[in-house]
DNA sequence: ACATTATAAATTGTCGACAATCTCGAACTG
DNA sequence: CAGTTCGAGATTGTCGACAATTTATAATGT
């Protein structure tokens, strides 16, 4: 139970350096140990995490690919630091892509599967009364409702590019600005509704709803935003 | 004109080795000329593009993300070889993506892209009466319709996955199969009644369009498919 | 004092060599 | 003769050093 959505994101036994150090250091910069912005100095990496240069310069090239950070020929690697515009364009995506997820899923997704993740949302709701909504729920386990659906779908290629490549980005935006989901309730009945649906065989609905549910948060993000730019005179 | 879509994946100014390279591997893997399936020898590929093992090997990760080879450590990389049904997930993948990408059109792409797109459509249509729907139009020139799309949905995420990952693998399956759109004009009339969708800024029409346009030459390549399994007794 | 240029330091890119692991074939055993 | 085990060869992974480029620093001139 302690260990997160991120377990499973790595799944192959990473025997190789680059691979294990790159893994290390998706978590250090998702967590925000490495923080937005900052110049990454390669020696000094190296020298941190005990490896040369070669399997290291590896890693970046895996974290450029996954949009952790950015490279510029001769200059050197920053960390990203997602704008608001880029973030509201990773909700679009997601919008997309999940909705396609759900949509599938409710052909697809095994009804033990569905047990599973009721099971899961039940574990959510005691989460949310015990602790008033804070910590787990609003971090890795709404990404882990997330990402079960889109296991749920059966589409590998999905699989890949939310869980593989988008789902960093989601996390490391949710360490930053500790999202304060402002609506754990309100997500997880959205969240029930979306599982009734799928268990209903709804391919419609159930897309739909997913949609709605993410682009829910994606206005809640945006109005955050406006209303931060207006006060500032913007 | 004799420039194809490719040329806008690459739009840095490609100063080091290994991304040149890259370059170079990407275009001979999409054409064919390192067929799928084939192992890849890091010496030897090393030795044909004249650069040590070092570029070759950070090439080789970026490959990996564009999903054109697949590596297991320390057994080496082969080419992908696209299944039918990673065939059928990448589709409903740019259903989603390219659904949206044209909702988004409708909302932001400006008049003047309208307008160059329009143009681009009547070439296509010359291309078809004058080839017999051969050639240009089947492969880089559909593409490039729907790339356009995707830049005119002003998003960059968007524009990052599609046309930077994906597409190269849409391509390739383009050359492998020399893909016999065996429907030209029907692909054509819709591409006409989905820029016109996008010009009457409808946001909900285009993307059903977009969605109904890929999902047609999906279910072609299903029903084909299912065609050949079965008369193969299976 | 400020801007410009030139030099030096640091960083990134590239290379060749060495170590670890896998593959394939031959010898051996039942 | 089939199956297994062992070893030589080849391939991948890793390392440290060198070259090319950028950045910081200092010297110079107006």
């Amino acid at each position: 139970m302690t260990e997160t959505i991120s377990s499973k994101m790595f799944q192959s036994k990473t025997r190789t350096l680059a691979d294990s150090v790159c893994e290390q250091i998706v978590t250090a910069i998702v967590i925000g140990e490495i923080p937005p912005g900052q110049k990454i100095s390669e020696p000094e990496l190296a020298k941190t995490y005990g490896i040369s240069r070669g399997p290291l310069r590896e890693a970046m090239r895996k974290l450029e690919a996954l949009r952790l950070v950015e490279r510029k020929p001769h200059i050197g690697a920053r960390v990203v630091n997602l704008s608001a515009k880029e973030l509201i364009e990773i909700y679009r995506v997601r919008e997309a892509l999940e909705g396609m997820a759900c949509r599938l899923a409710a052909e697809n997704m095994p009804q033990d599967e569905i047990d599973s993740l009721r099971d899961l949302l039940d574990e959510h709701e005691q989460s949310i009364d015990q602790l008033d909504g804070r910590s787990y729920f609003q971090k890795e386990g709404d990404l882990d409702f997330h990402y079960r659906i889109v296991n749920g779908s059966k589409n590998a290629k999905l699989l890949e590019f939310l869980g593989g490549d988008l789902y960093h980005l989601v996390r490391m935006y949710r360490y930053q600005f500790s999202v304060s989901s402002s609506r754990p309730k309100r997500a997880l009945k959205e969240h029930r509704q979306i599982i009734d649906a799928i268990e209903s065989r709804d391919p419609e609905l159930a897309e739909m709803l997913m949609r709605r549910h993410i682009g829910a948060a994606r206005k809640n993000v945006e109005e955050k935003l406006n209303a931060a730019t207006e006060s500032r005179g913007e």
